[in-house]
RNA sequence: GCCCUCAUAGUUCAAUGGAUAGAACACCAGCCUUCUAAGCUGGUUAUGUAGGUUCGAUUCCUACUGAGGGCACCA
């Protein structure tokens, strides 16, 4: 949607909306096009842009298809404008483009700009920090982290390509009683074993004491006062505990660290629960001195009946240090690390009362930025109608899933070339596997609940990210054999079939589409366009042959499918997926 | 009990208050001596119920029904 003063990133784009605006003022007035705006139509052959004639319906008081009527019999076009046609449909006035001039300008706009096609600087290098992930170190990584982190990486990336400055964060909760109960299992059990011993990844380690100590639990519930009491010694600094939990926590860790080495996942900086919870006790306690705080029942609370939420307590009686004791110091610190404009938390929807809280809490504490905290919250990736959290038994384990996924791809692969070294299938089958985990995840709204049925969800096959792989491929693979340059100088005068201008019609939305994702937080805005523009490059690769096209025509069908290949490549790399040559 | 989400085709998802409610999967019928069939072309099927606001409601409001999440010492 374009109003008169709208800053539109594409070139070409900016210059048919000035001009559809120009061409209004023929005959409107300057008040009512400043209420004007300029959108869509459904599909390009109505038109490229669509003024609807609502708005004007109200202040003439005439009916839209009179004025729409009116407005297309007044307008007189410019014969060497950007704009060659304005039809009336309905309540509408539908303008279409030059073809030539369409294409012309942005196919050269996009090979000019290279790896920086699609980019705009609208985030005027302003700070964000982006916490992600944020594990618990008593399990490996589940499919809800997997969505947390493709989220977040997108997000990131998206709002990089919009001009911001990124600091990609990540808390480990390496600290609770969620870790000595792995901690007690392993004393019980483990007999000292050694990962490394049996040949299993650290956090699967853990997490096997982990469930074990539920299991135990349940014979003898005594088990959880017990692991209190690990906690209670562990804060006192016993030296014993420490070392065990120093051990089992580097365990996870390792094995957190190479799922995220294996999914691409990257952080510019790592906070410990550990390092920071006595920081955020001090805080609390201060904040209490100053009369910020009650307390209730021994523990000290946040009323926060001002905010209309429930009240919050940030010690308990006993004096130790809940989660949000620490994120309440985590964010001063990331303040003080970063100086940020921004901090957004990527946490789930279970938790947008508690994120809520926190920030009411900030600003309590007179925290300056509490207005610069944002929840992107997203909804929960169900299982077969089961939940997918970890305190309930049913969760899907991200390295099991990949590795599965990257058996199903490499025997697609071997299906088509027989002859593959084993080093290029590995390859192919890792990127096949994880575009179509990531974008079947990143496809979805992030506020939305995912139903994840692992036999049914994932395929490589429709709206998937290997379709999208695909078509990059099989570009990758006509540019090939062509064996000629690229060349940028093209006469686009016989562009006359539909799927031509549609291609390039699409193409010119792209940097639109990246600011409209980062607006939102929503990376599914950019997937779905995606697959829109390999939709209809494959439609156009069925009736237009590239290669064995005439000289001229083949040279500007080279350029609009190179074109095509690098914002798909440069969309999906914004989705964190990797394209291949060949599949 | 209170608060927050959500309800669209057999299934999984789309649709800034506006044009014929879009896709994908599944199902049916076609297309490989022609740039990679992980592809293309066509077909069947949908807005939970009852009101309201509006020229116009899948979208906003109210009630109901159903699902999920949350509600002080878990995170």
């Amino acid at each position: 949607m374009f109003k008169i003063d709208s800053k539109i990133e594409n070139k070409f784009t900016s210059l048919a909306i000035k001009e559809i605006f120009r061409l209004l003022k023929q005959i409107l007035s300057s008040k009512e096009l400043k209420n004007l705006e300029i959108v869509y139509p459904p599909n390009q052959e109505m038109g490229n842009f669509s003024l609807p004639c609502f708005n004007l319906a109200k202040t003439q008081k005439k009916s839209p298809l009179k004025i729409a009527k009116e407005l297309s019999k007044k307008i007189r076009l410019k014969k060497k404008g950007i704009i060659c046609e304005i039809k009336n449909q309905g309540p509408y006035l539908n303008f279409f483009v030059n073809s030539e001039k369409m294409a012309k300008s942005i196919l050269k706009d996009i090979f000019g700009k290279k790896e920086k096609v699609g980019e705009n600087k609208s985030g005027r290098n302003k700070k964000i920090i982006i916490e992600y992930v944020s594990p618990n170190t008593n399990k490996p990584l589940h499919l809800g982290h997997g969505r947390n982190a493709f989220l977040g990486w997108s997000v990131s990336k998206i709002l990089k390509a919009n001009g911001y400055k990124i600091i990609k964060a990540c808390l480990i909760n390496d600290r609770g009683v969620h870790i000595c109960k792995s901690m007690l299992a392993y004393l019980e059990k483990g007999k000292n074993l050694l990962p490394e011993e049996i040949g299993i990844k650290g956090d699967h380690f853990v997490g096997d004491y982990y469930t074990m100590f539920e299991d135990m639990r349940k014979q003898n519930p005594d088990l959880e006062k017990k692991a209190r009491g690990m906690l209670i010694k562990w804060e006192k600094g016993d030296k014993k505990i420490l070392d065990l939990w120093k051990k089992m926590n580097n365990w996870t860790l390792n094995g957190i660290k190479e799922t995220f080495d294996k999914i691409g996942i990257k952080f510019d900086k790592f906070y410990f629960e550990s390092q920071i919870y006595k920081q955020g006790k001090d805080i609390i306690l201060k904040g209490f001195k100053n009369k910020q705080f009650v307390k209730k029942d021994k523990a000290i609370v946040a009323d926060l009946k001002k905010y209309n939420l429930p009240d919050k307590v940030l010690l308990r009686s006993d004096g130790t240090a809940l989660y949000i004791t620490q994120d309440i110091y985590l964010i001063y610190l990331k303040q003080k690390d970063f100086n940020p404009d921004k901090i957004i938390h990527i946490i789930g929807s279970e938790q947008d009362l508690a994120q809520k809280q926190l920030f009411a809490i900030m600003d309590i504490l007179g925290f300056k930025q509490s207005k610069n905290l944002y929840h992107l919250s997203y909804g929960m990736v169900n299982v077969h109608g089961g939940k997918l959290k970890s305190r309930e038994g049913t969760r899907v384990d991200l390295d099991v899933l990949i590795k599965d996924l990257g058996k199903m791809a490499s025997l697609e692969i071997r299906a088509r070339d027989e002859k593959i070294n084993e080093v290029e299938l590995e390859k192919r089958s890792q990127a096949i596997a994880l575009g179509a985990l990531k974008y079947y995840i990143l496809q979805y709204d992030p506020k939305t609940i995912v139903n994840f049925n692992p036999k049914k969800s994932l395929a490589f096959e429709g709206h998937t990210g290997p379709y999208l792989q695909y078509s990059y491929a099989r570009i990758s693979g006509i540019i090939k054999k062509s064996k000629t340059e690229i060349n940028k100088n093209v006469d686009f005068s016989k562009l006359r079939i539909k799927q031509e201008k549609e291609l390039i019609f699409l193409l010119s939305k792209f940097s639109e589409i990246i600011k409209d994702s980062g607006k939102n937080y929503d990376p599914s805005i950019l997937a779905k366009y995606l697959y829109d523009l390999a939709k209809s490059f494959h439609s156009f690769y069925h009736i237009c042959p590239v290669l064995k096209a005439k000289k001229e025509i083949k040279k500007g069908r080279l350029l609009l499918i190179y074109c095509v290949a690098q914002i798909i490549k440069k969309g999906l790399d914004l989705l964190g997926i990797e394209v291949l040559e060949e599949m």
